[in-house]
DNA sequence: TACGAAATGGAATATTTATTCTATAAATCC
DNA sequence: GGATTTATAGAATAAATATTCCATTTCGTA
């Protein structure tokens, strides 16, 4: 064994870059420091970005970037970078042979089924855009935007939609309450004139969710709905509705379209009750 | 109002790119739409390719994939490229900035809003395939198909990740249990050997989850992560990460992109346990 | 402060990669 | 079925990019 070199073998894998990385730090002079800096924050930038781009962006001249790559034991850039964009090439090698059959069994790896679910989130947000008026849109904005207190109702796959927008809308400052299955029995009681409902039920649909929000129709509070079904229960006396189709992988769907529908809304309501608009 | 042309401007969003690229797939000529038809499905391989790449993954020669490209309306593969590069580029505002960039660009309608969450959308589950190996989700899969109990842990932003994710486990029958804030102090006292931790957090990181995570490790509790940073606190004690990156509209990010990862992830924790693959 | 060693930035060069051109092969129309 | 347009693949060229070299500066040490 020769002389126990800081570098001298060329790191394979993404977490040996980073140990050289998080060791380099101290040693290294000024600016290779500066590029072990960047680089350890930007790793993604890499597949992406030529050398010039690295070391403007790292604040040094090219040609130390150039010298940053070695002092890691890559022969240069080229080398480094290739470790980093193996790792996208690597993600699906033989897609192309397996098209048509999709489905979810023996043969379909991981990473097919996630190249299925990314492409059925594209899907998903393309016909977002059919389903969704701009007007009707605007309409609940408006109508949400002027509430006292915005009540967030949805259980089971609806709960992840009504729990991310009652977090965005408790970030950006507009009064929303968010209710749980536990108290949604006597839920109507704390929903008052002047409030909106905001209901999420997808197929099939949960009853306590149907409920409550038809309970607060009948009272006279608005209700606006979203689901995924041109046969929601809501629509039969929801103020407006809202749909938002998920294309589907062996039956299973992710909430892509949903919660990009709901993120927007938020968004617009503040963006309202800001008086802009 | 002018017909709607259907190329001649170049495309100036992912959302443009896949629209042309469906409507081409009748109208083009064979070799073109053989470049469409792989291109279609392997977008994230696009920043990382030369035109030679991809036209032999497609194929062609790499002068019939240049002409697809100008047939989509972009002057070469350079700048259909730049498009795609483009968002991972791009550089993400503080959330200080939010309200003010709302307010900025509040001029634009609520559709224009959701047209720009989609195009967002779109990004992050390119990206998603950029950030995510075939082999590390396979293996994290593995590891979660293994355990007693799936430990879910996610505060703020997270949270609708990993109660998304609690659902449908629940749904497929993989034991799994949601940590919530409230009891997350004295919640080590519920992980046991043979366990495993799921821990999601977004930058700013709650310095609970990353708490509970590592009193988990120190316990020689696997622990899988899931983030939207290159440095996450969790990387340092993690037995493997997960990044799913969201691109933002004026500051504000929906979950495209992680609940697509973990909906896929959950799919396959079933799948494993099912003896197949 | 003066010396040598190490580090730096810009310019020169080599390599890779995009793009265009052209002869040949299909396809389409009359 | 022949003529004309359109598509194709490979070779030639143009552009971009990585890499090396070297004069100059900076740093550490005596």
């Amino acid at each position: 064994m020769t002389a126990p070199q800081t570098s001298a073998l060329v790191p394979q894998t993404v977490t040996e870059v980073l140990e050289r990385l998080d060791a380099g730090a101290d040693i290294l002079p000024k600016r290779l420091k500066q590029c072990a800096l960047f680089t350890r924050r930007h790793l993604h930038l890499i597949p992406v970005s030529t050398v010039s781009e690295m070391a403007r962006a790292s604040g040094v001249a090219p040609s130390a970037y150039m010298r940053f790559c070695q002092a890691l034991g890559f022969s240069g850039y080229s080398e480094m970078q290739g470790l980093f964009k193996a790792q996208v090439t690597d993600f699906r090698p033989d897609y192309q042979d397996r098209l048509g059959n999709l489905r979810f069994q023996a043969d379909v790896g991981t990473g097919q089924l996630l190249a299925e679910f990314a492409e059925a989130g594209h899907k998903s947000l393309l016909s977002l855009a059919n389903s969704v008026t701009n007007e009707g849109l605007d309409r609940i904005a408006r109508g949400m935007a002027q509430a006292r207190v915005i009540h967030l109702i949805g259980l089971r796959r609806a709960y992840a939609v009504v729990s991310s927008m009652a977090y965005l809308l408790d970030k950006l400052e507009v009064p929303s309450s968010l209710h749980y299955a536990s108290g949604m029995l006597n839920a109507s009681g704390t929903i008052f004139e002047g409030d909106v409902v905001f209901a999420a039920s997808f197929a099939p649909f949960s009853p306590e969710t149907i409920r409550l929000a038809r309970e607060s129709s009948d009272r006279g509070i608005k209700v606006y709905g979203l689901t995924d079904s041109d046969n929601c229960p809501l629509s039969g006396f929801a103020t407006e509705m809202l749909i938002a189709r998920e294309d589907e992988v062996a039956g299973f769907r992710s909430l892509t379209a949903s919660i990009t529908l709901t993120t927007t809304l938020a968004v617009a309501i503040k963006a309202m009750q800001s008086g802009v608009d």
